[in-house]
DNA sequence: AATGATATTAGTAACGATTACTGTTTTTAA
DNA sequence: TTAAAAACAGTAATCGTTACTAATATCATT
């Protein structure tokens, strides 16, 4: 099944690259409907699965319920606002340190870790001081 | 809403005390119906959720679109078996300065994090090499 | 022990996110 | 230009979970 090109995977990965927030499939569809009114729901979940299979785009997944993607596939860490569910790049250095750690208490192999951070967002603070 | 005494909330809490794995709801309402055949999922939830809430288990979003369930409340942290995607307790400390490190390069307030680490797990790594 | 207020239940319907199906359209190599 | 197959739009189905409702169980007060 060699990849064929596609306008609709073009306008999804673009939509993506040019957004530093971390959306859904159904912003993505929302978004790129503006500019493609036909298209499908499916080829959107369809496209963000196939684009994340080959490494173009990074799935997250953030324990809400519901999938997250990034066009930013290099390794680094995410903040998700309680208040209102932003998600944030960190831009801090991967903790390597911590796997290792990982490993010395564990029989089997480790090759990797997620972790995401949680609490108020810098937007969130300032609304929760004013009141 | 005063708490009520439930028998099944009892079975359900007592049938997660008895495993060290991590059972999803599913797996509670198989079991739980082998004594109870009358109980229903939504009592299974319902009850899942409620513990939860009241501290008296955790709830363990592991990525994999499926909530997990621990009656061990203390912070600890997980392995997923990429393999057979059994979830394991890692007995090490918890690395609380990752916190910290990442408050640093960050301008809101930072009050936990949630990780989780993922490779083969003992009993696949010998099916493996096995082959 | 009987009463009554209400928390909880079983059973089922509804929900939201995602995937699968199907007949049609695009892509692309020959 | 043609033809194989990848991708599509549209829709139905699936899956985990939550919401609803009438009946039942719990429990403090009599």
């Amino acid at each position: 099944m060699a990849l064929k090109h596609s306008r609709q995977r073009d306008m999804i990965k673009a939509f993506l690259m040019g957004r530093k927030d971390h959306p859904t499939a159904d912003v993505v569809y929302m978004n790129v409907r503006q500019e493609n009114p036909n298209i499908s729901l499916g080829t959107v979940y369809r496209n963000l699965t196939l684009l994340a299979d080959i490494g173009e785009i990074q799935r997250l997944r953030l324990g809400d319920g519901v999938d997250h993607f990034d066009a930013d596939t290099s390794p680094h860490y995410h903040f998700i606002c309680t208040e209102c569910g932003s998600v944030i790049d960190l831009e801090m250095e991967s903790v390597e340190q911590i796997t290792e750690t990982a490993g010395k208490y564990f029989n089997g192999r480790i090759t990797g870790h997620v972790t995401y951070f949680y609490g108020t967002c810098g937007a969130c603070c300032k609304v929760l001081n004013a009141q």
